[in-house]
RNA sequence: CAAAAAGUGUGGAUUAGGG
């Protein structure tokens, strides 16, 4: 019983989960009984890949061996709802929580509150705020962490900060996570000083992640020698470094123009396991696609392709540019439908990267080709695809097609920029 | 009390434009 239970437990913190339900099975065909926290670690493993129709069938099973579904179990559902995008059931499950005798506590206003913010429901996501604070249930630090960073996300800075003062008058300490959501959100935004500024009031804790957004906005601010000494610092300091810190230095250091010391950074960390993670590679990849190194370049796209690193879409539409730009649009296509044989699926980059590459190499038929995936896949012309079309066509010395496409974006609502 | 249950933060890619 043991066994099974701390292994199925293993499985999921590791986001195995189809492998902890196959143990799962197992486990009940040895008529051990599962109790409720393996259960309910089950249901939240489907949950946090946003698979909840497995994890209802989990729940099907507990109902059945006795067990009553509780808070968590309905604030994992609804977090699963909001992860998969399906904000509206997410609210049902919510309004049938009460119904059925549970009550909702902060964590699953947070599930609900992220969920509409992240759909674009901002309204509703503080409406329920403010619900929830008439119920007696009180904000804590996560939700405004949660909040502070949704703020900033949308571009509302000062907002951001009001709550990030407000916490602390409620006498929430801000930790690490509050340190990176202002570093981050505010260093986007140009405005790291600002954050310095604020955080030096208050005495937050450090971890990796903070660390990491610190180093990374220091690469975007091309202050690269300072990123790496933080980078030592770090060393020092016993905080050991991740793919994120490597990822992030390797690209400043890219972005700096200091290659040398890049590629030699680059060599001493990915023999690790750090082989597994695409980004890193697909950060030298752009760079050498940029910089015209386009058989260096494809060397190390073929050397990801034959190994066991997976290669995601994003790799795919770096090569698949860096095809275009070097005036290789065959080998471009040819590297598309690659993709999606191997069932890569093209975003809206990929599809505008396509776009701008076939209009650029006067290859109409595939133009018209790309188009209609775009409507057919949901990855529907956007702002930048307009532009790249606009400004084919008034090169092209066809401004009236360029005012064509004009009229149709204010008539499908896109905006123009 | 425990082997064990839910929410927040960090890294890579797309168009155009001036000198």
């Amino acid at each position: 019983f043991f066994t099974f239970t701390i292994a199925i437990n293993g499985y999921c913190l590791a986001g195995r989960v189809r492998e902890a339900r196959g143990l799962f099975k197992v486990m009940r065909s040895k008529a051990y009984a599962p109790n409720f926290g393996t259960f309910a670690r089950l249901i939240d493993g489907f949950c946090r890949i946003g698979d909840v129709d497995d994890a209802l069938v989990v729940v099907g099973t507990m109902i059945k061996c006795g067990h009553v579904a509780n808070v968590v179990i309905f604030s994992s559902l609804i977090n699963g709802y909001c992860k998969a995008g399906r904000v509206r059931v997410a609210h049902e499950v919510f309004g049938g929580m009460e119904k059925r005798g549970c009550l909702p506590n902060v964590v699953t206003y947070t599930c609900l509150i992220k969920g509409f913010w992240k759909s674009g429901r901002f309204g509703e996501a503080l409406e329920l705020w403010g619900k929830m604070e008439a119920k007696g249930c009180v904000a804590d630090l996560v939700l405004y962490n949660t909040l502070i960073d949704c703020l900033f996300k949308q571009g509302r800075y000062k907002d951001g900060i009001i709550l990030f003062h407000e916490m602390q008058k409620k006498g929430l300490k801000p930790d690490s996570v509050t340190l990176s959501t202002l570093v981050t959100g505010l260093g986007k935004a140009g405005k790291l000083f600002s954050a310095i500024d604020l955080l030096s009031k208050v005495n937050c804790s450090l971890d990796v992640i903070a660390c990491n957004s610190f180093l990374s906005c220091l690469c975007k601010l091309g202050c690269t020698s300072q990123a790496l000494e933080l980078y030592n610092n770090m060393l020092d300091k016993g905080y050991a470094p991740d793919r994120y810190t490597y990822s992030a230095l390797v690209t400043g250091l890219l972005q700096a123009g200091r290659e040398m010391d890049a590629i030699c950074l680059y060599e001493q960390v990915t023999p690790e396991s750090l082989v597994f993670d695409s980004h890193i590679h697909t950060a030298l990849l752009d760079y050498l696609m940029k910089v015209g190194q386009v058989h260096k370049a494809m060397e190390l796209f073929r050397k990801i392709l034959n190994s066991n690193c997976p290669v995601d879409v994003v790799t795919f539409t770096v090569t698949i540019q860096g095809l275009f730009k070097s005036g290789r649009p065959e080998e471009a296509h040819e590297l598309y439908k690659q993709m999606c044989e191997l069932g890569v699926v093209p975003n809206s980059y990929t599809y505008n990267v396509l776009l701008d590459g076939f209009c650029k190499a006067r290859d109409i038929e595939s133009v018209k080709m790309i188009l209609k995936k775009m409507h057919s896949t949901g990855f529907g012309p956007d702002t930048i695809s307009f532009n790249t079309l606009v400004n084919f066509f008034c090169k092209s010395g066809l401004i009236h097609l360029a005012c064509d496409l004009f009229r149709e974006m204010m008539v499908v609502g896109v905006v123009p920029d």
